[in-house]
DNA sequence: GTCTATACTATGATAGAC
DNA sequence: GTCTATCATAGTATAGAC
């Protein structure tokens, strides 16, 4: 809808959307203020409404197509580094779990904040929150499609190593450690061996 | 610290408590306003701050304590019902997703739309949380144990499954349906074959 | 595109009567 | 134990000047 890989970098616009995802991500929707957004973003004061006329959905909507590329992005190009689908996964699990320890950005886990306050409120955000997950989804099912897995067995287990993740996430943040996501991929080989 | 088993059935606090923990399984913390929770409990207005001197914090603290207990027991039940633990957490899965489809209690997921948004904010929620996965972790361990697994095997399989359902917990609430927690369930014997 | 000022509503919380 | 009235603050959103 937007156009906003053309030329939309280092605006205020482009400022907006990105401390809003990261706030999104750490406090959810009710918990993230305008306020708070224009202050963290350092953008003037009066030109949100200017930028997104129909306020903070509108912020959020974008904010939230913003982390969906992001994300899938780096799970695609996590993936591409190993052919085979039991190192590859388990090694983007690996990454996930450094970057959580190291990195701030991943202090608080993308869609799932969003999604769980919303979806019983919000139903265009909950609609798009469900294609960011689709689009995860497809990432992992493509990858165990092209190392031999039939398109059924590539859903379930992608639809599997998915909800694993994103659950191991939850607990991590919960516990304050990535001890969650290590287990995780040491499940990974079990669960994908074929010929069960 | 609370005797909320001892003698406080059906009185104004047990209201409130319970009210407080089907909001904040819907709307999260900040999204769930004192407002609604004395509207919906149908309590007597001017009685929140009686009951709960520290207010907001005090209530929710209340609230996830229940929903510990209650969540806790649910799942030792069900697993109760067989002896094997494949076929125990199986059926757990299983009955989880019948609730899902049907019961409007199980309309949000629990303590993760509350821990998400306070992670970074609030410690002793944060903290609270922490024991409550604890203490469904446990619940599995302790099944697994029973059935042969060693202490460590429990442990990291338990994790695994706890993970697993919650993260289908949140892609069903976003797909509204009921799928992946079935996904799920049929992933659970091949992760816990013994003998790898 | 950005500014200030402001309207309106909701929030969590407290005080004092009953 | 419960009531009403009220507080200060923060929320989203709008209008009009620049």
């Amino acid at each position: 809808m937007t156009s906003s890989l053309v030329k939309s970098n280092n605006t205020t616009r482009n400022k907006l959307i990105e401390t809003t995802g990261k706030l999104l991500q750490l406090h959810g929707y009710s918990g993230t203020g305008l306020n708070e957004i224009i202050k963290q973003s350092g953008a003037p004061k009066g030109s949100l409404y200017y930028h997104f006329p129909e306020g903070k959905e509108q912020l959020a909507y974008e904010a939230i197509e913003r982390t969906k590329e992001n994300v899938t992005n780096f799970i695609k190009d996590s993936l591409a580094r190993y052919d085979d689908p039991i190192e590859a996964i388990q090694n983007f699990i690996y990454d996930s779990a450094k970057r959580f320890e190291a990195d701030s950005y991943f202090n608080g886990v993308p869609i799932a904040n969003i999604v769980l306050e919303i979806s019983k409120t919000n139903d265009r955000l909950r609609e798009l929150c469900r294609k960011v997950f689709e689009s995860w989804h497809e990432a992992f099912a493509d990858k165990l499609k092209s190392g031999g897995y039939s398109d059924e067995e590539s859903w379930d287990l992608a639809m599997t190593i998915n909800a694993m993740i994103q659950g191991a996430f939850v607990i991590c943040l919960t516990r304050q450690d990535s001890k969650p996501l290590l287990v995780m991929a040491e499940q990974i080989p079990v669960m994908l061996i074929k010929g069960k």
